[in-house]
DNA sequence: ATGGATTTGTCCGTATGTATA
DNA sequence: CTATACATACGGACAAATCCA
């Protein structure tokens, strides 16, 4: 929890100051129900005028993660990050069991589209080749966890988009067609800034980190299936390899 | 290459300018040598001011990613990310091999302490007991890549951090006590911004992206022997697993 | 039940940074 | 280079809610 003002680097203190009470929240040094140091303590240890800790601390609370009571304080009110299993037999809703009570996903919209150079390399296709685009965002416990793009190749799942709006799991659908098994041929992991729409949909304050994950899946025949771009927030998801 | 202004979010509109030309840089989407758009088409393109623009770009060229040229416009300097592989057996040295000239490793400070909770659970210690902690700087062509933090525990590697100032590779100095082969048991991902020492060791922007990476390797008998916290900047790095 | 200390909430003003024109 | 509008950050003062001796 330290930060200083002298650079500002083109990022306003009282992001900083949020971002920092933030990560010792999501990483687990302040722990649900635990009261903040008062907003004077704060300041001090921010060298930050107390009104630019309050301004850090609306943020939070407008995020939910924490709560000012009047003459009392400011609580912890979230828990700490979910934390995302991948490996050779990644799965997403079995990965995150037991750590969400409600694990929703939904399917936003889907089209056929040509495939890009980069989706045609990660599916082992022809450039143009014909390929299903779903777009998706998965909602734990009321909190969206997870904004994805998967492409498939349109000769082996026509109509996938189809299915997975009304299954949700991806397993599920891929055992619809018949495939009762797939691994993970390869993740790629970065992160950067949300944008606008990421923004939005993922209900977080503008300037939010992604963890920005590119996965390919094959069957058990080592074919690839699917080629998934998806983005989860920073402050909630954690990856565990 | 798509920002809003809209809402500023604490960051900067020349920050996030800035981000998402770099992005499109260190993401492959713009090669080196290639030149960027004219200023007044960027300025457009990002509703923004040409200023704003040209504030933007002055950052870029201060970290060496692009360089503008008198009445020829502004070419891409720096090349794409690196890819650091992360699997069961995960080599820092061997993975990067081939995607940089030069590779040296520093070895910052050490000292023995006692471990924290969370070092002891790692290392599968009791809370308290004696460990060797170093503090490492990773540089490839000139480019710091890696500050990582790395605990050992004392009673198997008293002098850890005098073989490793020596040696530069942690895979050589494991060596030189007697473990030919170890595992990578476990890697946590998580992202955040850069703290201000952080900043100034890798040469960033101030208010820039780490990928945190907290991983725990394993000798052939499954006894944990290093617990490392690895922070490699996001626009210079990305972790494939 | 009361007074005083603590803590958050609101108001005023001032200086500097950011972005546009 | 100037001028303008708005966001950021600081400083002080005081009100309102809570807690405890």
């Amino acid at each position: 929890m330290t930060v200083s003002k002298d650079v500002s680097g083109g990022v306003a203190l009282w992001r900083r100051i949020a971002d920092a009470i933030r990560l010792d929240i999501v990483g687990g040094k302040l722990a649900s129900g635990d009261r903040l140091p008062t907003e004077a303590l704060l300041a001090e240890r921010f060298s930050a005028n107390r009104h630019t800790v309050r301004r850090a601390l609306a943020v939070l609370a407008e995020e939910g993660v924490v709560g000012a009571e009047q003459g009392r304080g400011t609580f912890v009110r979230s828990a700490r990050r979910l934390s995302y299993p991948i490996g050779r037999r990644t799965r997403f809703r079995e990965g995150l069991r037991g750590q969400a009570a409600s694990l929703v996903s939904q399917s936003l919209s889907h089209r056929i589209e040509n495939a890009t150079a980069a989706v045609a390399a990660a599916l082992g296709l022809k450039p143009g080749a014909k390929v299903v685009r779903t777009e998706g965002l998965s909602i734990a416990d009321g909190r969206p966890i997870s904004r994805s793009t998967t492409w498939l190749p349109y000769r082996l799942f026509p109509d996938f988009a189809e299915r997975i709006a009304q299954l949700q799991s991806t397993t599920a659908v891929f055992a619809s067609y018949g495939i009762d098994d797939y691994a993970r041929a390869s993740t790629r992991i970065s992160a950067r800034h949300a944008d606008v729409e990421e923004t939005k949909l993922l209900g977080l304050a503008p300037g939010a980190i992604l963890l920005v994950s590119e996965a390919v899946d094959v069957d058990s025949a080592a074919i690839p299936i699917s080629y998934a771009l998806s983005r989860f927030p920073a402050e909630r998801m954690e990856l565990v390899v």
